[in-house]
DNA sequence: ACACATGTTACTTTAAAAATAACAGGATTG
DNA sequence: CAATCCTGTTATTTTTAAAGTAACATGTGT
């Protein structure tokens, strides 16, 4: 499969619109940004919307976060964009008729969800700020600038 | 993307072959309970061959697990599999001459990478004999066996 | 009215995984 | 030693989910 980064491309907007506010903040400026298109920036803007992380107006290219970029996690923004996100994939596919084919599934199941629980509670205590952060001490670390 | 379910498909292998010693363990007849095909199957066991989990011998059908179940990790079995694993994907292509653009990779590698940390700190946690164990649990609360 | 924005839907392209095929060799049996 | 089944490996085709693109109804401000 293709490996997604939507995760990727959604903490891009919100650092976008936090650290750039004067920027142009339509949905063209952001994709040049992405180096993507500016559909997929709007429709990934809907979906912070839609979950409460950023505010938008129809028309108006004034996105905003809704809450300081200290109280948004990591996390926030992974279920913004996936409601049931699963960072390992089970194949569904295994042979009900045999012991290990048919019971494998929620074997794993039950096993998956203990990485998932763990990756999650760290992406907890991961705040947009804090990337907002790092992401600036890498850019003053730039040989050029 | 398909997201890949290698991971689940080798423990399937490596629980099976612990499992069920006394069956047939050609790649054939572990295909028909994973419900995928023989050479998929022997290229896995390869790698976990390669990885030290797994013994096999060219011409017989007789694999083994190369050390106790209880001494063999989720994580290994990943490690085997996938010697980089990644479970959040960045997107590469960002435009170097914005601000964001131009530092979002590396700060953002730097933040999966604790993400990736903690999850693998569980899965180094998590036996493929805690795994075995659960199964049979699961077999056994079966209604209709 | 016009220019430009968002929000949403539908369609096309793409790339990674899975599926399949093929075959050189090792093992076992009669 | 021929026949048969196996492994291990490489190459090719198919599938499918994400990304890319297009289109358009509708909101905004001059």
């Amino acid at each position: 499969m293709k490996s997604s980064h939507k995760l990727s491309d959604a903490v891009h907007i919100l650092t976008y619109i936090e650290l750039l506010p004067n920027d142009d903040l339509s949905s063209a400026a952001i994709a040049r940004s992405v180096e993507s298109n500016p559909s997929l920036i709007r429709r990934l803007m809907s979906q912070l919307t839609q979950a409460g992380l950023l505010t938008t107006q129809a028309g108006k290219a004034t996105p905003k976060l809704s809450r300081p970029a200290a109280t948004i996690s990591l996390r926030d923004v992974l279920h913004a964009i996936d409601p049931a996100p699963q960072l390992l994939s089970i194949d569904d596919k295994t042979n009900p008729q045999c012991l290990v084919g048919g019971n494998i599934q929620q074997t794993l199941n039950d096993v998956y969800e203990e990485v998932q629980t763990a990756a999650e509670a760290k992406m907890a205590s991961i705040s947009l700020q804090s990337i907002i952060d790092e992401l600036l001490v890498h850019a003053a670390n730039k040989p050029t600038d």
